[in-house]
DNA sequence: TCAGGAGTTGCGCAAAGACGCAAATATGCG
DNA sequence: CGCATATTTGCGTCTTTGCGCAACTCCTGA
């Protein structure tokens, strides 16, 4: 059984979900993990930011549910945890465009 | 023919969209609109707060292109100015429940 | 024209967020 | 163990954001 979040907490949540995306690294780390797992160091290249920078941008998006970890020796990969979060996306760049 | 937008300029416009929803008492406010037009001040009594905080928070989301406006005398009567929006808050609370 | 309700804008402040850099962890290997 | 590589964490700084309050604009009805 699902308990039933009280209206004013799933706001919250649904707002902290939105502010994980609210940011064009964020999204542009997305964009890659849609074509499957990376490193760290995969995504602070492909996005261009430092990877101290983009562990930090990782480790929101963890929090918030959309990514998941994997370790491998020294490496972390990431991919997403949740493929709802593609098709928001894909609605979010259609009410901007 | 629709110009097509820079990848990363989409990203940024993108960003923007996600960030006006990044706001519990943003996210009440489509709730209330959801259901049809509101003053200025319905909202702000509906959502608890202060006619100017509210006015600010409804300059955000008319800014994304969220909401859209209609005068009537001295009333301004805000709306849902494109439905995909609550598309896109019924799956952010889906991936946030 | 003037009083008053309805909204918007400006300002100051406190909290949150993004970023670069340095330091700390973690893991694998010789 | 000692070193190198991969990531995370801490810190200082600058920017952005939310909010209360006061001032200002608009519109309407006497």
């Amino acid at each position: 059984m699902e308990a039933t979040l009280p209206r004013e907490l799933l706001r919250d949540r649904t707002a902290a979900i939105a502010r994980a995306l609210a940011d064009p690294k964020r999204l542009c780390v997305l964009e890659t993990l849609a074509e499957g797992e990376r490193s760290v160091s995969d995504l602070s290249r492909e996005v261009g930011c430092q990877v101290p920078n983009m562990s930090q941008h990782l480790s929101v998006l963890r929090t918030a549910g959309i990514v998941a970890t994997r370790r491998e020796g020294s490496t972390v990969f990431y991919r997403l945890a949740d493929p709802q979060v593609l098709e928001i996306y894909r609605l979010l760049q259609q009410v901007a465009g």
